[in-house]
Formats: structure tokens, sequence, C-alpha cells
RNA sequence: GCCGCUAUAGUGUAACCGGUUAACACGCUGCCCUCUCAAGGCAGAGAGUACGGGUUCGAGCCCCGUUAGCGGUACCA
């Protein structure tokens, strides 16, 4: 399938092919003499782009293509373009446009160019088509329009192709006479243009993630260019805004790659050079189906995992890990360390799942996601930055104070508390509702902790007057908090667990949490023997 | 139906030119810490590489076939 005797000959000494194709020594195709090998020459630059089409929020695998483009460009010194696929009119929107952007922003991708809107390009993109049916290489197809039914488009198409019996049916208006077809378009007569697929031979391309691709002309049929209502389709547009934008390198998913025969039968017809080609493995749900918004909801969406505490560096990490490797065991990888390992020789050819379960909560998302966010919020992020995400995790909560933002013992505290609680969060939430006791006074008490550590009416009775004595404390330290606790326990006759987890259920209203005695010291000599002698509040 | 792609533990990925008992991470289980834990430490289970042939001294890596999944097959993008 494979072999290695044509990669070293086709990069060449161009300096973009060669950063693509090295990228993939060892899966570099064959039949170098019939594909393309890129339109490069000596000096032209790396030019990606991501095209996504405003019919919804970013996905995760158009996040994950945007990401594979960004860090192609930024490791190989490229330019990154941005162009929204807008020429649906039905289906896109604004706020699309806008929610896709804003995605792109918080997972930090940026673009040199743009963002241009595909839709203002339509008179380009028929331009085109009138070039190529005066040049005889796409004919006017008279056939009057049939309706689909977009439900059933699937089962229309494979029980069109039975009908056909596997053969390419011949357009019966693809050799009429040009004058005829040019009268009859005078006349009014409504039409679709459609390209003159060769109908002899094969189509080949080297694609750098899958190799060496081969399809039978005969398996094309002659692709419809412009709809007889005027509006250029999708395989159109899209070569003539690639060739216009001088994009080198298309980076996208691998739903494309029978479109890419189409496309590059267009290019060649306008006379232009094809890209470099590289198809992304998809990305599946568990039950192996792609990923959707409308079959798996919000879990696909970009947009939910900033609502719900994803820091975006972990979220981005985790998937550059989904369909793609650095050929190591690292996993926790800086910005910076992503773009110097990706490659495209990287990526993997398989489908990728990711894992969530509706049903469980604690998994409402990728086991591994939680994970990586987990290791970023616990370790992997710097003080500052984590600061810096939980004040405006407390902001949106309602529970920040101001005070926390001047140089001083409060902002000190704010630090330290933070440095404290961040050993054990796994989202931002867990900041502002998991631990919502540090911050302010109201705070609901778990019912199974409350169950557990606080059944017993005396040990109430124990911690209020336990509560008593650290008023009086002084100093009021880790060490004397804790012989302290001890000391009550030992003369009331129960044991020091006892205490210390009724305290944490009253104090943070958690079964869970830091130790007591810097849970203790965190909120303070007042806010602990007040709450204590307090008691649990009613809900 | 036709065309194409893919196949390594539950999941994400490793395994240089074929060469020890197929590696790492997540998840899972257990133990420890005993002041809890969804934290930390330690240990463990879990694949013989979809299946069947072939080549070879030797195959997850090469060849052939089968199966399954997926993508496409549209006047959708």
């Amino acid at each position: 399938m494979l072999n290695r005797c044509a990669r070293k000959g086709t990069a060449g000494s161009n300096p973009a092919v060669s950063a693509f194709n090295l990228d993939r020594t060892k899966r570099q195709a064959s039949a170098c003499l019939f594909a393309f090998r890129g339109p490069h020459t000596m000096d032209e630059p790396i030019r990606v782009r991501f095209a996504p089409s405003p019919t919804g929020y970013l996905h995760i695998g158009s996040a994950r293509t945007a990401l594979f483009n960004w860090l192609f460009a930024r490791k190989h010194g490229g330019t990154m373009v941005l162009r929204i696929e807008d020429t649906d009119k039905q289906r896109s929107t604004d706020e699309s446009t806008r929610s896709i952007l804003e995605g792109l922003e918080w997972i930090g991708i940026d673009w040199d160019e743009g963002p241009f809107y595909q839709s203002a390009n339509v008179d380009r993109h028929r331009g085109a088509v009138e070039r190529l049916v005066a040049d005889g290489k796409a004919y006017r197809d008279f056939t009057p329009r049939q309706a689909t039914d977009d439900r059933t488009v699937k089962a229309e198409i494979a029980d069109r192709a039975r009908a056909n019996a596997g053969e390419k049916v011949r357009n019966e208006y693809r050799d009429l006479d040009p004058v005829e077809s040019a009268r009859r378009a005078e006349d009014g007569e409504a039409f679709a243009v459609r390209l003159k697929v060769p109908e002899q031979g094969e189509s080949t391309f080297v694609d750098t993630v899958y190799g060496e691709q081969t399809v039978d002309m005969k398996t094309i049929e002659d692709l419809v260019l412009l709809k007889s209502d005027g509006s250029p389709l999708y395989n159109l547009s899209v070569v003539v805004d690639d060739i216009d934008m001088r994009i080198t390198h298309v980076i996208r998913g691998r739903d494309h790659v029978s479109n890419t025969h189409k496309q590059i039968l267009i290019y060649r017809a306008l006379g232009a050079e094809p890209p470099a080609f590289a198809h992304l493995p998809l990305i599946f749900a568990p039950d192996r189906s792609k990923l959707s918004k409308r079959k798996h909801g919000p879990v696909v969406s970009l947009t939910t995992y900033r609502d719900r505490g994803f820091v975006p560096e972990a979220f981005r990490n985790f998937i550059a890990l989904l369909g793609w490797s650095p050929g190591t065991d690292e996993e926790v990888m800086t910005l910076e360390s992503l773009v110097e390992r990706f490659s495209l020789e990287g990526i993997n050819r398989a489908d990728a799942i990711f894992n969530f379960s509706e049903a469980d909560d604690r998994s409402w998302t990728d086991a591994k996601g939680l994970w990586m966010n987990a290791e970023y919020l616990s370790k992997a992020l710097p003080e500052e930055r984590i600061a810096d995400l939980v004040e405006s995790q407390l902001r949106s909560a309602g529970l920040w104070s101001d005070e926390y933002a001047v140089d001083g013992i409060r902002r000190a505290w704010f630090r330290s508390t933070v440095a404290m609680l961040r050993a054990r969060a796994r989202t931002l939430d867990d900041f502002s509702i998991g631990n919502r006791a540090f911050w302010a006074d109201d705070y609901p008490i778990d019912p199974k902790a409350r169950a557990k550590n606080l059944g017993d009416p005396r040990t109430i009775e124990l911690l209020c007057e336990l509560g008593n004595q650290f008023s009086a404390l002084e100093p009021f330290t880790l060490e004397t908090a804790e012989s302290t606790l001890r000391a009550f326990a030992d003369e009331a006759g129960v044991k020091a667990g006892v205490l210390i987890n009724g305290s944490r259920t009253i104090l943070t209203g958690s079964p869970v949490g830091p130790g007591i005695f810097e849970v203790m010291m965190a909120l303070g000599r007042e806010r602990t023997s007040q709450r204590l002698i307090r008691g649990p509040m009613d809900e």
C-alpha cells in the first residue's frame, strides 16, 4: 500500500512542500508520478484556513480542525485565514458566527486574515462558472430541478444509485451544441451548470494523512457548480475562494475526501494547481456515530465547556490529543510545546471516540478531558493564572470582593485559599459552588454529610462548645487548633475524627475537602468559632 | 447498491528498518494515609493487536481474503 521510495523525491527543496511532506515520511504514499504535489514554488509561504459554516455553535470537531490548522501555521511560520462559509442563507445566522468567533477566542486560536464571508464572493464564484462554460469545461443542464427533501436524501441517493446499477448516467445536455445552449439560456430557460467530468481514467491525489487516494472517474458524476437559481454550490465556492486566498494546505475532516477529487477537477478546469490536502479522522460519540449537535446536545459545544468551568488551556490540550499524538508519552503540554511538537505525521487515521455519559453527571463529558482540566487547575497552571480564572469565576457567581484585588491582607488570604483549594478542583465551578463556604456565609450543607457526620445531636452540642473554646484561643494556629480539638475530644470521650468530620460539615457544608485545620486557618478564628457555635444552618 | 477509509485493553494513544513477557495515560478495583475525600501514595485487573489464511527463523507492523464500523455517493455544507 505504502512505499517509501517516493518521499524524498517529492519533497524537493520547496519549503512549503517539505514542511508538509517531511511530517509524514513514514506514511508518504507512492505513485508520485501521477500525484500532484501542491502549487508551491520555492518561496511560497504556507497559508491555511479554517472555514466553518455558521449553522450552529462551535463544535468540538470543528474546534479541533481549527486548532490543527492553527498549530500547523504557527509551527511553520504560516498564515491562518478565517473564512465563514455562509452561502447557505437558510441555515446561516449571525448568532452562530458570533458564537464561533467567541469559541475560537476562548480556546486561544487567532487568525491573521479575515474573517472573510464567503457570501461576499458569489460574483467571483459565478464568474468562474461563466469562464468554465465559455471554455467548454462545464455545460448548462436544462433538466428541471427536482425537489429534494432534506430528511430522505440519504435514502434517495442510495435508491437512485441502486436503480442505476452503479452505472454513471450520461447527462443529455453534456454535449448540447454551445450555440443552442446559449440560445436556450437567452430565452430564459432555467438551467444548472455542471462540470464536465472526464469519462475515462482515474483521479488520484496524495493525502498527507491517508496516503494515496485513487478513484475511477466513472464514480464521479458531473457535479453541479451553479444551481438553477444562480447560486453557487459548495465545492465550487470553496475552490474559488481557496485559489483567491492562495491557500497552500487544506486541513479538514475526512468526510471531505471524496469532495477532494471533485475539487481537484475544478482546480484543474480553472487552470489552478490544487493545494496539498490533509484529512483528519472524525470524532465519534460513544455509540460510534458522528458527534452531532442535534443528537448529542450541548456536550459537543465548546461554549458548554467554557460555561461549566473548563480552563481553555486544558480543553485545548485535550482536543489536541484526539487523533494526534506527539509520539511520546507527554500529554500535558504548554501551547509552545504543542506548536513545537505538532506535525501532520502524528495524526492518527482511525476515528476517535469522545466518551461521555448523559446518565452520569460526574462523567457528563470525557473523563480524560475532566482529568486534564483537573491537572491544569491543580498543577499545570501558574498561580497567577489560577487566581485570574478564579476571580472571574467568583465575579460571575457574585462572590467576588474587590478587597481581594488590592495588595494587602485580603489579597494574600485570597491567594493562599485558592492555593489550598486548587489541589482538589476539577472544574472552576468547584471554587464557586463546591467551595462557596470560603467566600460566603450562606452555603448549603450536603444532606449526606449532615446525616453521616451530624446525625447525633450530642456532636452538635460538643462542636458548639468547641467553638466557644476556639473563640478564646490565642494564638489561633494550625497547632493550637489541633491540640485544642484533640484535648477536647479526649475530655468528652469521643474520637477526634467525630469532631473533625462534624466540623468540616458545619464549616464547609461538604463531606470532603482539605485537612480540617487548614480549613480552619483559611476561615480564621472568627468564622470558625461562630459557625461551630451556631451549628448547621437549617435549609 | 457503488466508491473510499479504518480496525492495538472500556477510552485516548505508543511500539524505530518485521526481533524479549505489546508501552503510557484516563477510567476501573484494592490497599495505605486514618481527619474526610472526588486529593495524594502504592498495587492490581484488563488487549495477545477484528477474523481467517499466507510470506518469514520470527508478523501488531508485509501480502491476500472476510467481517464490522464509518465517510461519500445532493441543484446540502
